[in-house]
DNA sequence: GTCTATATTGTGATAGAC
DNA sequence: GTCTATCACAATATAGAC
């Protein structure tokens, strides 16, 4: 490992954030264009401003540049998943919590999903540690532990006849299902429905709205 | 165009299916294991058991090669759902059939969805060919016809109290996001849930049955 | 830390024999 | 139609000056 240690700031007339991050940074927005079998080092380089040779001198390879965006995308997106479901307020709640977390954030970010599940296709050896940087720590256990809550909620709700049954994993799905599908399908959806960029917008604008009823009705006894 | 015309059979002594159709099929295999740009044309010759110089021969290109097999893929997929989406049959009927041929086709075959939310997100350019190719003639004439039907059946229920208003897009993408995106998704969740293949396959043999009920219950007034 | 120059290998594509 | 041999360039990675 050459990787420098120490940020210790030197006095150097730095364009905006230090190398490292701009580096970061490009190389996020190449590989979520590109993919990463696609995305050229020269192209990142180039993005961010720097030869090329720094790229490797930060992130010793390819491999390990794109596992750091890899991991740094999943770290943006997974523990709000996990501190919503987690969190002490009620189903209900949480439902309306994480679809208008993640339809704000997708809207903004649009080509995060296509590029997450793209990666995951291709790449799934690297889940396990996207996920572990992600959470910062074992994310085994802050995820079962988080499916247990979910489960116990579900199990009070039916209890109390407010609620058809329904398995905490399949719940889930469902709720992400529907909130991260339309982004990573949205090329096709533009065209099956002559969407352009603004007409796209204003489908996810009415998904907001009619998203949590739909949810909660599929829900009912 | 080199592209030899004429299946004319020749008396040669061909492994199985002819030489084109074989290569056709191992790139597939390989486009979808390793996405457009990280398939080797090499590691294709070597699945079809031919040569590399004969993918060129057939296809000209690795580009023209990556674009039938895209286009063969949507082949497989969207007809159907047009089909279905199209057909003469009550809207219940619709959403069970679709839940069910998704489901069944994509547990046979695990791996489309990833590639073709993946292939879609990188080639956008390609979707208008691509659903060209898979539907036949005009893909935006057909899918607009089939989206009023939808949206005519659906105000029918509407009216008759048996159903919420819902846009017929809505409808449709909330439908094929609770079949599809399981499988895209598929590496992440099998680590988060702890499921291996025959736990995942447990876990989509329930959704089989349970999602007509929850899509169902979701649209009840 | 950052650059230029270059080594080295990978990869799509073609030529030409059979 | 199918093969072997090879070309031409693209792309990752490193060496070494500054």
């Amino acid at each position: 490992m050459r990787k420098p240690v120490g940020r210790s700031r030197q006095a150097k007339p730095e364009v905006e954030g230090d190398t490292e991050q701009r580096i970061l940074e490009a190389a996020r927005r190449v590989f979520i264009r590109r993919g990463t079998a696609g995305a050229r080092m020269q192209e990142i380089a180039a993005e961010a401003g720097v030869n090329q040779a720094l790229l490797h001198y930060y992130f010793r390879s390819k491999e390990r540049l794109s596992a750091a965006v890899f991991g740094q995308v999943g770290s943006r997106l997974f523990p709000s998943l996990i501190q919503i479901l987690g969190a002490d307020v009620p189903l209900e709640a949480k439902i309306n919590r994480i679809i208008e977390a993640y339809l704000d954030t997708f809207s903004r970010h649009p080509f995060l999903p296509g590029y997450l599940l793209s990666e995951m296709h291709h790449h799934p050896e690297r889940v396990a540690q996207m996920l572990a940087t992600a959470t910062g720590g074992d994310p085994r256990t802050d995820i079962a532990r988080v499916f247990e809550t979910v489960s116990r909620q579900i199990k009070k709700e039916v209890k109390a006849k407010r609620m058809r049954p329904i398995a905490a994993e399949q719940f889930v799905v469902n709720l992400i299902s529907l909130c991260i599908f339309p982004f990573a399908a949205r090329p096709m959806l533009g065209f099956m429905l002559g969407m352009d960029a603004a007409a796209f917008a204003r489908f996810i604008d009415e998904r907001k709205r009619q998203l949590p009823d739909f949810f909660h009705s599929a829900l009912q006894p």
